[in-house]
DNA sequence: ATCCAAAATCTAACCGTGTTAGGTAAACGG
DNA sequence: CCGTTTACCTAACACGGTTAGATTTTGGAT
């Protein structure tokens, strides 16, 4: 079956078909074969319209990140503005977690995250920050949003509170502490993110 | 030349000559075979010692978190002591570039990690925080390092300041104020953490 | 002392997965 | 209508993690 009548492929196509299948099943099942079974296709067809795997999750990559809402910062914009879209921001990271490892790889420099630290900047210096204030409020909320999407700080601790006691007494106290509904640990990485971002937020216009 | 009379091997110098290697060479130069030859050992018999090559990561990985310097969170304690292990803990990290994607692979459960995390809650407790407020400042904090650590805000800008301009006014500005150094950006990651953090932890003791 | 099981290394090879080479037929421009 | 390009295929390579099985030394039990 040479040549369809009708093109199957295209780089689009198969990067949401990579990220389906990276979805559903994870890092280790994204092999360019399976992707390609996915698409009624084989494996080497791929090489015509990607260079590389590492291209192709690229591509996958570039897919998420376009998720990412910049409308809170110029919309209604202001601190309120600026804390939705990091929440935004990190959400699309949490909804997918199999991603971690890839955003880890190597920084990206699209024009889309160019245009998301343009807006952010912006949004910075309308709530009354200097520029380069705002440079390193930026750099301060960028780290903290990718630090919280990449590692859920409570994914470590496995064991019930009361456990750590023994050892570490600190520890037990605070996480019994912490988690009101027993065993759940539930918000606790998403309060500690929000208190972070809002100390940031406040620290930058030294109140009113 | 089988079993040799004095044994060449162990986990131990396994995972050292693996970080010696990731730290010259990078990810892609990390091959069993090659890390064998370093040793004078051919590949296979790295599995006597190491159940597998993830399993070689998880080992080099606690390496270098052992190098984190959990003193000054006892040492002088206090506001100042969080922040000072912070920044070491933020070191360690840019010291290894290549351990990123490594890090990011899994959250580590170690009991390291865990002692990591009951000293610097200890440490939020005596610096006024109660319980429930230092679990979440604790994950705000790991966030923060975390994120600083794994993805340095301003590698995404390989042009010049003024070359933004047209297209990301903001952007321009910022890194143009940014950096005293023209073409440098030279301290904008440390100081944008730097932010960060003495916000969150002046942001706990609300005032004195 | 002697012997036997276990341990540490080797050689050889397997296997999966990314990738390339080269074929074939449909599409498209002239 | 013809030639070139395109988009797929089949076949196969290469490389890297991993396993099997042989070999020899160690070390403990007899």
């Amino acid at each position: 079956m040479p040549r369809p009548s009708q093109t199957l492929l295209s780089r689009a196509i198969i990067a949401r078909a990579a990220l389906d299948l990276l979805d559903e099943q994870g890092l280790e099942a994204l092999k360019m074969r399976t992707i390609a079974d996915r698409l009624g296709v084989k494996g080497a067809s791929l090489y015509h319209h990607v260079r590389s795997k590492d291209d192709l999750l690229d591509a996958v990559a570039e897919l998420i990140n376009d998720e990412i809402d910049l409308g809170p910062l110029s919309d209604p914009g202001g601190p309120a503005g600026i804390a939705a879209y990091a929440h935004g921001y990190r959400g699309v990271y949490l909804r997918y977690p199999h991603m971690i490892p890839l955003v880890a790889r190597h920084r990206v420099s699209s024009v889309k995250a160019l245009r998301g630290y343009d807006a952010l900047l912006a949004a910075l210096v309308r709530a009354g920050s200097t520029p380069a204030a705002a440079a390193e409020a930026a750099a301060a909320i960028d780290n903290l949003v990718l630090g919280s999407a990449l590692e859920t700080f409570t994914a470590g601790f496995t064991r019930q509170p009361a456990d750590y006691r023994p050892d570490f007494p600190a520890l037990a106290a605070a996480l019994t502490a912490a988690d009101e509904a027993p065993g759940a640990l539930a918000g606790l990485d998403t309060r500690g993110f929000d208190l972070g971002l809002r100390l940031i937020l406040a620290g930058l216009t030294p109140s009113a």
